[in-house]
DNA sequence: TCCGCAAGAGCAAACGTTTGCGCAAACGTC
DNA sequence: GACGTTTGCGCAAACGTTTGCTCTTGCGGA
């Protein structure tokens, strides 16, 4: 093996390896100068601990399982990014997987984390979120050993599995709270994936504030889509369909947002004047379509760092609880007065 | 522990942990009953393997270190997509880390991951390709036992350093061609990150193609950049104070010419009329932009394929290589003949 | 002088696998 | 019936750490 290990360093130091094990962590009980001839072997021959011998013995990997439904999407992206740095400020490693929005694949890749011994597992968009509860090898570890689960954008699920979310309701409000005031009465709405929390949450804060508001209610107004480009692009032709059309529309994210504004670039019909689009979770693209789109902001980053450190805190032992962050509605000119308002 | 290990299934099936291990593995030498009770045993009490404690006897931990300098980049993630399709299939993980686009952070997160042992390292968007060679863990390990390192769209290092790569100089070439069949004279270029290869290729491409079609080749016509948004919002104005202005650009990535795009919205320049602009990757977004986006594209899902089979090929003794894959142009509307062409 | 205690370091077990080797029984061959 | 070969399985070492316990030495106090 062309790997120094520790003893090859005992060796040469002409003491045990218990001895260098316990000088490189800093144990009391060793002399001063030892540890220090130690410590300077170790940086001579170029000494790294093996992290598998290491997590073999202590049963802690120091790595993070993180399981993304498609690290493609840019919402996604971000929240991987700002995990990334938050574990890596903390000294942990993450172990990635894919679900390809697939809930079966979801729980297998999540599975074969968990024989990687990771020491806890984040969840960015889940599609099976209460499946977590049943994995046997979550739920027969005692409460000690439990390993803790975070979601992101879902309900907490049990007492080890946490949530960091963002208020999608009150977020979606807010945005039809702002088309309301600009004047529009009918708006329609562009749904998420099916069954996800996120989704059925704005849905939510956008009856909410069509109720709120008086507007217009009709059930046509909520198209199904699933938060991809397409669903936007395909959605403009049955919004025109409807009779009225919509003045304004709200989409579950800036994906579906910049189809539909695609959509209408080709059609003709002019944004904002004709339709008034507003998007959510403010990716940094959002900045750049024609027009800038008006759309909710969600702290993607903060987020993907506030789900590791929920995870570490549970591991630590400290009880961690469910963090919900607040986003707010980012302004630009993709949303205005209707034209024939009044 | 709640974690059923291989001794345990030992003790209820009255053998020894050897033979548990070798009927799971289907070693010939193991009665076909005493694997069928081995086998159902191990599936009642839900039994999974520790994978570090066989990577600490195998020397082998399949998985693979993946360092990518932003996820947040959608060509970055399309290729991390890719590998980690490949790596799944294989019966790989991957172990992920950011270099923020910051070499000494790039190298400092290789190291960590080959604290973990990784089998392989797959590099997307190296601003260090060269240290690799002489990282002392790679250097100084057998010929057998060394880790091979793939390199995106960088040149081949060394023998145990691969590269899978686009040929970037064709593509950019293909792009100016294009651009002066459509009559452009006077094409600029707006570069990518100072010192990235796949930059200086495509420079190189335009060089060339400039040279073959004769065309302007002011100096001037090359403007700095770093394949980011702000990168094209920016460039508008410098291009604009050209004398005279160009009248077609070929930007670094799909990013700056979005970022291009949207600054000539705003400002009133009409695209392709006033200017045609042509991006590089064909990222998904890049059909939704209003115009959508003429641009070269990049096989970005096979690049992360192709780089983990490069990696795993080296790592089963074959002789593998540098590899490369083409590209096409795909002409969307953001590039036409120019106005005042004739 | 003897005892107790603290400091410093080593022994060995443990983590959960894999695997080379050995051993016994069964089997086939002459 | 003796002998070589195959079949089936167990023993024990090994992978590189960590850590509870033990052992030795030296020192201070009685």
């Amino acid at each position: 093996m062309s790997q120094v290990s520790i003893v090859d360093i005992a060796r040469l130091a002409q003491v045990s390896p218990s001895t260098v094990s316990r000088a490189l962590q800093g144990h009391p009980r060793i002399s001063a100068e030892r540890r220090a001839a130690i410590l300077a072997l170790a940086e001579e021959l170029g000494y790294r601990p093996s992290q598998v011998a290491r997590s073999l013995v202590t049963g802690r990997s120091h790595t993070l399982g993180v399981v993304v439904s498609d690290v493609t999407d840019p919402f996604v992206a971000e929240v991987l990014k700002g995990a990334e740095m938050a574990a890596r400020d903390a000294g942990y490693r993450l172990l990635f997987a894919m679900s390809n929005r697939n809930p079966a694949q979801e729980i297998e890749a999540a599975e074969a984390l968990l024989d990687y011994e990771v020491d806890g597992l984040i969840v960015i968009s889940s599609r099976a979120p209460d499946r977590y509860a049943r994995l046997s090898r979550l739920r027969d570890a005692g409460k000690e050993h439990r390993i803790p689960v975070v979601l992101l954008n879902h309900a907490q699920v049990d007492e080890f599995i946490y949530s960091v979310k963002m208020d999608s309701e009150s977020g979606a409000r807010m945005a039809v709270s702002y088309l309301s005031q600009l004047g529009h009465r009918r708006i329609a709405f562009i749904s998420g994936p099916r069954g996800g929390r996120s989704s059925s949450e704005r849905l939510a804060g956008y009856r909410r504030a069509v109720l709120e508001h008086g507007l217009d209610a009709s059930p046509e107004l909520v198209i199904g889509g699933a938060g991809l480009l397409e669903d936007g692009w395909e959605t403009l032709a049955v919004l025109l369909a409807l009779k009225p059309p919509p003045t304004a529309v709200l989409c579950y994210n800036d994906l579906s947002a910049i189809g539909l504004l695609a959509a209408a670039a080709q059609t003709g019909v002019h944004v904002p004047d004709a339709l008034s689009v507003v998007g959510y979770d403010n990716i940094p693209l959002s900045a750049y379509t024609t027009p800038p789109l008006t759309t909710v902001e969600q702290p993607k980053e903060a987020m993907g760092r506030t789900a590791v450190k929920v995870c570490l805190r549970a591991l630590a032992g400290e009880p961690a609880t469910t963090t919900v962050l607040s986003g707010q509605l980012v302004v630009r000119s993709s949303a205005a007065a209707p034209a024939r308002a009044q």
